[in-house]
DNA sequence: GCTTGCCTTCGACCGCACTCGAAGTCCTAC
DNA sequence: GTAGGACTTCGAGTGCGGTCGAAGGCAAGC
């Protein structure tokens, strides 16, 4: 199992930045041991156990048990994992995540919607995007500033 | 007032992305009236005056008072509110704001302190971005997948 | 002189996203 | 057979950043 998991994190790692739009579609294609313990999956991702468990009681992912009662992650539970924790690093709010599993659970019907879900995200990101070019160019003013009046 | 007001709104808006480093030192150049009530400076920076007074009872700035015990913003307690304003804009914590105005409250000795601070906020910024920019990748991936899909 | 309306302080409360702890279960290795 | 450790559920607690409401003050206009 540490293989694989380390296979995907170096996978995830590597595209950073760069194919990062891969990275979902990436798990799908590992042949990730069908079965992972939320140990896995937390050092895979790194989020807690805790969160996991939060993400499932609140109903972002469903994870299939073993014969004891103990989450076995799949393919599908861990793929949607990872997309998830990419649209939380972009500040989506849980309750719209949970808009769009609703949505995806409901059929083939409701794709508009999620669309509609996805571009009006697009667009919150496109303007963070620029609240923090804008941060940064003051926050680089300020130090060239201080760079000129104390010689650092 | 009002008419100052437009014009610092106008300023800021248009240097949205373009110039905004000047920002601050727009507020510094602009004859501001030296008075400014909390509307004002409200309607000014798109906060609330609720807000406003959050941030001076946690000490992030002073702020003058009239005879009747009103706050009058001044040019030094406006300018520092837009400051704090794109700080937050970045997702810079509150904490580490008050240590920075602090420090600035402590002297010119503290600079080296000032700049540190800077810097490392600068460095996560451009994780911020980073990660914006990645997780926009998935999201322009998942969109245009949709499209191939349903036909939007 | 009284209404209107923005201002004041103060402390309590909210929503979000976790985060933790308690109490108990189950498999593994010795 | 027993100790260890990772797992389970459940509910409560935390930290952040505001947000709100109550109770009252003051000034301008009718």
């Amino acid at each position: 199992m540490s293989v694989t998991t380390e296979r995907l994190r170096g996978l995830i790692e590597t595209t950073r930045g760069e194919l990062p739009s891969l990275t979902v579609e990436l798990v799908r294609d590992l042949e990730v041991h069908e079965q992972m313990s939320i140990a896995d999956v937390a050092e895979l991702t790194g989020l807690s156990a805790h969160t996991l468990r939060y993400y499932e009681r609140i109903g972002l992912v469903e994870v299939p048990r073993d014969a004891a009662g103990r989450r076995l992650y799949d393919r599908e539970a861990v793929g949607r994992v990872v997309f998830i924790t990419r649209l939380r690093d972009s500040d989506m709010p849980i309750a719209a995540i949970a808009r769009y599993v609703e949505l995806v659970k409901q059929g083939p019907d409701t794709e508009p919607e999620r669309l509609a879900l996805l571009e009006a995200h697009r667009a919150d990101i496109l303007n963070r995007l620029h609240d923090l070019q804008g941060a940064l160019a003051v926050v680089d003013y300020k130090i060239t500033t201080y760079g000129g009046a104390c010689g650092t």
